[in-house]
DNA sequence: GCTTTTTGTTAGTATATTCTAACAAATAGA
DNA sequence: TCTATTTGTTAGAATATACTAACAAAAAGC
């Protein structure tokens, strides 16, 4: 259900009028699980829809999309971003991963990924080390020698 | 499914006797559960277990199981020793994450894990300035200053 | 306006997984 | 060895979610 919540509002957001066709599309589903997944979320008062017609998010639903998309793209940033994922492998991750994880580890999840892109300014150093190690296996010696001054 | 596989392989690596009780506290779930599961696993040649005797992993199911393992324990260690979760939450994450990512992700977060722990030496400092950011939501001015330096 | 196409719904089926209740086998105690 | 307890199984129901096939409503073309 939260999938559905997502991608309504992501469509929401592409200015789109949302329609079960569009979410079939967007979520790869055939268009009857959409239809039967509204009828739920609009009992749980999370969507609005009436047949045939638009599909609009309620101020209750568009909170936890917006809360799944933040899942998402803290995941989708940190694989793609930090470990270096495919983006497309990224997405699908992030996708899957995104319903599974404790609100209290995205919380650090999400600073980590701050923390490691910005402070105090952009990628730092032994990211670049990272991904020579995950390439090559092991490290420059550069790095080895700039690591040891640091310790 | 997964789980089930693993945790056999958890009580049998324990010395312990398998059996379906033991399978049901530990997964937290009823006896008529496991033995289903139990059925369908044995079907698959993952398992070996005949009405009311012992639970024995084949070799194919110990591979999944250790595969299986191998992920709960690259993301508990993420999860608890880079991002500072708590143990018993980073557990129990990595008990629902290790079903859903994907080889190529988990293979990177399996060399990122040893790249930060492990090279060259032990925690990197800026681990440290992680925590601190998380703790205080900003960085202590000498961490600030000796990543300039570094720069 | 009538027909065709697109869009959406209903009904019924399938899979995966869990549970409870009732029963059966195995084990342990006396 | 007989009974009580523990352990395991079966049967049947529940939930969640997807699907196909068939139908209905709405929109588009002419």
């Amino acid at each position: 259900m939260e999938d559905y919540l997502e991608s309504i509002s992501m469509l929401a957001q592409e200015g789109k009028v949302v329609r079960v066709t569009q979410i079939s599309k967007a979520l790869g589903v055939k268009k009857p699980s959409v239809t039967s997944a509204l009828k739920k979320l609009s009992k749980e008062e999370l969507v609005e829809h009436e047949r045939y017609g638009y599909v609009k998010l309620t101020d209750a639903g568009r909170k936890i999309a917006e809360d799944v998309f933040h899942r998402h793209e803290t995941l989708r940033h940190f694989l793609g971003e930090i470990l270096g994922v495919d983006p497309e492998i990224a997405s699908e991750d992030a996708c899957k991963m995104e319903h599974t994880v404790s609100p209290s580890t995205l919380e650090r999840l999400a600073k980590f990924v701050d923390f490691v892109l910005n402070r105090p300014r952009g990628k730092p150093e032994w990211l670049k080390g990272f991904n020579y190690y995950f390439e090559h296996g092991d490290l420059p010696s550069e790095y080895m020698a700039r690591c040891s001054r640091d310790e």
